[in-house]
DNA sequence: CTTGACATTGACCGACCAGTCAACTACTAT
DNA sequence: ATAGTAGTTGACTGGTCGGTCAATGTCAAG
């Protein structure tokens, strides 16, 4: 159960970096299997299909993300607006290594798989969504306290971190086909317009 | 000749729709030259490989970009910033209309591509992230406009008109994992606040 | 009427695709 | 000791992948 689980796990995490450096349809079973060192008959002993490993690495990649970012930006140390500051410098810090040892810049997990199948998978597309929806509620959250505290005016706060989130994807978008990281930094300064429409200057 | 470039011109319709619809990897060559009614033979007279087809099926989404798109909404017959509103008016009836012909938001295409290619093959990553430079131009001009007629206080036009940008693919992401256009019209509301940070509600 | 360029065709290539399966091994609970 | 389960293996399927090629067809300029 031990080696059953840890062959699972390989498998998965093989999948997640190929799927995140490549693409979907661009990597193959076989390759996956090659890079986990697992034989394909025992890929399908845990993973019905290869869609269901891709639901699977998105679980992966969210698990991730909140280790990686959002926990580390979302923490009540900082006032709420500071953090979401934090947020765009550690998602910058982060892809400016990814760039540094791997000369790419891959952007968002999440939103390059939702490109690529959100038309051919349902399943795929709403876990996507979900993942999506749930990334946004750390803003959320900081923005109400903001109002909370004074920082800012009354704000539709759920509308206003998804117009954040979605401003990120696009920065995302923007660093990967510039395939330059600094752009996440440049970009990311306007995100505070997004937030504080009243701010004069 | 005439001839000729008609074939060449089916090949490019029939991937432009197919890898517009699905992606890159997903469609295959034969499928290409199945809608375009041409024999595979045949593709390969006109195209050295699938990525030149690629970029030349770039090259048409931009013509197309620019007729049904970024030339009605820009057009001075309106201040400058209610043209920006109005760019996001046609994107937004573009995708409900399509939503309703086919079910799905498809996003944008250069988006997909970028997302799905851009660590792949550095000259459709170039083409792209030339496409997405060439489209913040109209907005670079709508908003030094502005700034002329005394509708918007001093601005880096052209930092501001990339940020809107890079905020509309982001929005394309949204509505395409959410298959959903209507989030093109709720998030665009919010695209003034990245132009304007200096108006008071 | 001939030449040469362009265009078209279908057969073909090796590699790879996702997925299947029966046989086998290793371990666990009784 | 044994029966059952979970895990592993490698050979296999039918189909598709991007790409090649030699033969043939078409047509216009000289």
């Amino acid at each position: 159960m031990e080696s059953s689980n840890d062959t699972r796990q390989r498998i998965i995490s093989a999948a997640q970096e190929l799927i995140y450096t490549r693409s979907y349809n661009e990597v193959g079973v076989q390759e996956i299997c090659n890079r986990a060192e697992v034989k394909k008959g025992s890929f399908y002993h845990f993973f019905p299909s290869k869609r269901d490993l891709a639901l699977a690495v998105l679980d992966q990649s969210q698990a991730v993300m909140y280790e990686t970012i959002i926990n580390r930006a979302f923490v009540d140390d900082i006032p709420p607006l500071a953090r979401i500051e934090r947020f765009f410098t550690i998602v910058y810090d982060f892809h400016k290594q990814v760039k540094k040892d791997t000369g790419y810049v891959f952007g968002c997990p999440f939103g390059n798989l939702g490109c690529e199948m959100s038309t051919r998978d349902e399943d795929i597309r709403c876990k996507v969504d979900d993942i999506l929806r749930t990334s946004e509620k750390p803003f959320e959250k900081a923005l109400s306290e903001a109002v909370t505290r004074g920082d800012l005016p009354a704000t539709d706060a759920a509308a206003t971190a998804r117009a954040i989130f979605a401003y990120v994807e696009g920065i995302m978008v923007y660093a990967k086909t510039r395939n330059d990281p600094e752009l996440i930094r440049e970009l990311g300064k306007h995100a505070l317009q997004l937030i504080i429409p009243a701010k004069i200057q």
